[in-house]
RNA sequence: GCGCCCGUAGCUCAGUCGGAUAGAGCAUCGGAUUCCUAAUCCGGGGGCCACAGGUUCGAAUCCUGUCGGGCGCACCA
């Protein structure tokens, strides 16, 4: 068997050769259209290993009908060896079962890739740029955060493995007036802590005690200095300090989740760099950006609007609403201009793009879509760029709704989350839906039933794993591929399951959904679990059998590589394989 | 009013570029432990896949419309 090619890969191409062999012998059309044909395992396993639809799909062509196609199908695979029955069932379905060696063979396959088992080259030579989190720089990071940022990271080592070279990119709104709310805020902290007193956090200031120790920190290192200085004076020297300490802060927050970007790309940078206004330049010569006037916003009344001429790019040349504005009417850059700016640099080093957003940014998907497809439209060259939204979690306490806003301080963090639950519980769960969806996460509720949390599941078939090693080294036995021909039945059943890993993980990466993996290796621990408990009703089928050491040492070597597998998933998510629970 | 996402078991959710009899966990009922970790396993009950049309060999899946829920609709970020 080729490395880096699937199972069913393989098998795929030999169906593929068969038809080609009826195109020679009359039997199909020369060039028929196989785009439909499909080679994948039956979700009812007693149907057999393998179906495809190619009788049913290429029936038409062939002005045959199903079964009598299938038949010719079924008579070049029955010359397969390694197929031991070829089977034409329902409408034109060909049902394949795979002989036993096959199945000795991936598990010999699973032990020399290893760690590179799953992995493929299917994205190889494809750079993608990643940016995920990118929360405003302006206070820890809280549960509204965390899916995307669980999410991005997952996909992230999801496309490495799918051979893709992955840029993980955080963008740091580090330019826009939330920051100088939070450059006062921290002002006022920094008075506070040199004995002023403060009294109530003013209404448009942050008012989080995560400011204070900012404020300390200022105090020590500034002393008296800001304090009766003209404003002017000292917002920019508290913009860059409180940012870079919120920086410090979300930074410890990721990688309590385990999570860390290669790239933060900062606004401010951007800006002062002059990307936007060259980024502009690029437009206008391609006339994407005009001066123009917006319309009045329709349904929604805007009191203080008024007509005002503002340079506008062309959004709706690919399909936005409305043509949007990448200067205020100050002059100073949207957060869409520099975004676009930002769009193109990311563009410029690498081949594809992915944001992962909040659904609440849902309204500028269509705006920043057309950016990028005028600038490979002027470019002449294919920039993919896909925005995925990650829905909103609603956050429960006890089933009542915890209301969160960085305003009023009331937020619960990643950390206190983290600290309840640990990081693989939070991660599992954000990875077991789809993102699409919203979801509720009761705080409560995860706490007192993380003991039922799936993850531990997998975990434990992983632990279970290891423990059987430990056990089995004691008794003097090692796993051994030597007499893997003992194993039967049971075993095949199992390895079928881990043999899908690879096909997984590609379908998962062509998706650019992780949480596939997450179910896949609930399933896959549930087959391990499965086996073991078969010991349970008849201790024949335990995996040490005292009396038979070969038989032992092969299914040990088996329920190795299960656990191979379980780890390399686990892998993915930035789930701990623990050796024991 | 417009745009995007969602609607599958009592609850939380899967469901492979359309595939065979729609699955899992929780909850519920009944079983399995002198024996490798019972944080496990085996079994029962529970469904108009929101609704109505359409596309085709075939639809939970694709298209259109309706209803329901969420998010968004300023030069904010």
């Amino acid at each position: 068997m080729s490395e880096n090619k699937t199972l069913y890969a393989a098998y795929a191409e030999k169906i593929d050769a068969v038809l080609s062999a009826l195109e020679a012998e009359g039997a199909l059309p020369p060039d028929t259209n196989r785009a439909n044909v499909s080679v994948e395992p039956p979700r009812d396993p007693s149907h057999g290993d393998l179906a495809t639809n190619a009788a049913m799909v290429l029936a038409k062509q062939a002005k045959s009908n199903p079964r009598a196609l299938a038949e010719k199908i079924v008579e070049h695979l029955d010359r397969d060896p390694t197929v031991t029955s070829a089977e034409i069932a329902g409408p034109g379905f060909i049902n394949l079962r795979l002989s036993p060696s096959v199945w000795l063979d991936e598990v010999a396959a699973i032990a020399a890739t290893g760690d590179d088992y799953g992995k493929s080259t299917a994205g190889a030579g494809t750079r993608v740029n990643i940016e995920y989190v990118s929360a405003n720089p302006t206070g820890p990071m809280h549960m509204g955060h965390c899916r995307g940022a669980v999410v991005g990271d997952a996909l992230a080592s999801l496309l490495e493995h799918a051979g893709h070279e992955v840029i993980r990119e955080y963008y740091v709104n580090d330019a826009g007036g939330q920051v100088d709310t939070l450059a006062r805020s921290a002002h006022l902290r920094y008075r506070e802590a040199l004995g002023e007193d403060i009294g109530d956090i003013p209404e448009g200031m942050y008012p989080g005690e995560y400011l204070v120790p900012v404020g300390k920190a200022a105090a020590d290192e500034f002393g008296q200095r800001f304090v009766n200085e003209p404003e002017h004076e000292w917002l920019p020297i508290f913009r860059a300090y409180a940012v870079e300490r919120m920086m410090d802060m979300i930074k410890s927050d990721l990688a309590q989740l385990g999570i860390k970007h290669d790239v933060f790309s900062s606004e401010a940078a951007l800006q002062a760099a002059q990307k936007p206004e060259a980024a502009e330049a690029w437009m206008r010569e391609h006339d994407l950006v005009y001066d123009g006037v917006l319309e009045q916003p329709k349904g929604k009344m805007v009191d203080d609007w008024e007509p005002v001429e503002l340079p506008l790019f062309r959004s709706t040349k690919f399909g936005d609403d409305q043509d949007r504005p990448i200067r205020k009417s100050d002059g100073k850059w949207t957060y869409f201009g520099a975004d676009l700016a930002y769009h193109m640099q990311k563009a410029e080093n690498a081949d594809a793009l992915i944001d992962i957003w909040g659904a609440d940014h849902a309204g500028t998907v269509k705006r920043i879509k057309a950016a990028v497809a005028a600038l490979s439209e002027g470019q002449g060259k294919t920039i993919p760029f896909d925005v995925k939204l990650v829905q909103m979690v609603q956050l429960l306490r006890g089933g009542e709704p915890v209301k969160m806003s960085k305003r009023s301080g009331n937020f619960v963090t990643i950390a206190d989350m983290v600290y309840e639950v640990g990081k693989d519980v939070v991660r599992f769960t954000m990875l077991t839906r789809k993102p699409e969806a919203q979801m509720d996460f009761d705080f409560a509720k995860v706490v007192e039933a993380s003991k039922d949390n799936p993850v531990f599941y997998v975990q434990y078939a992983h632990a279970r794993i290891c423990s059987i090693l430990r056990k089995a080294k004691d008794a003097g036995l090692a796993p051994s591929s030597d007499q893997l021909s003992l194993l039967g039945e049971d075993e095949f059943t199992l390895v079928k399951q881990a043999a899908q890993f690879p096909r997984e993980v590609e379908a998962a990466a062509r998706a650019r959904e992780p949480h596939r993996i997450a179910f896949y290796l609930y399933d896959l621990a549930a087959a391990f679990h499965a086996y073991w408990n078969l010991g349970n009703d008849d201790a024949e089928k335990r995996i040490i059998v005292a009396q038979e050491p070969d038989l032992s040492a092969a299914r040990l070597f088996l329920s190795q590589q299960i656990g191979q597998v379980i780890r390399n998933g686990l892998g993915i998510l930035g789930v701990e394989a623990v050796e024991e629970l």
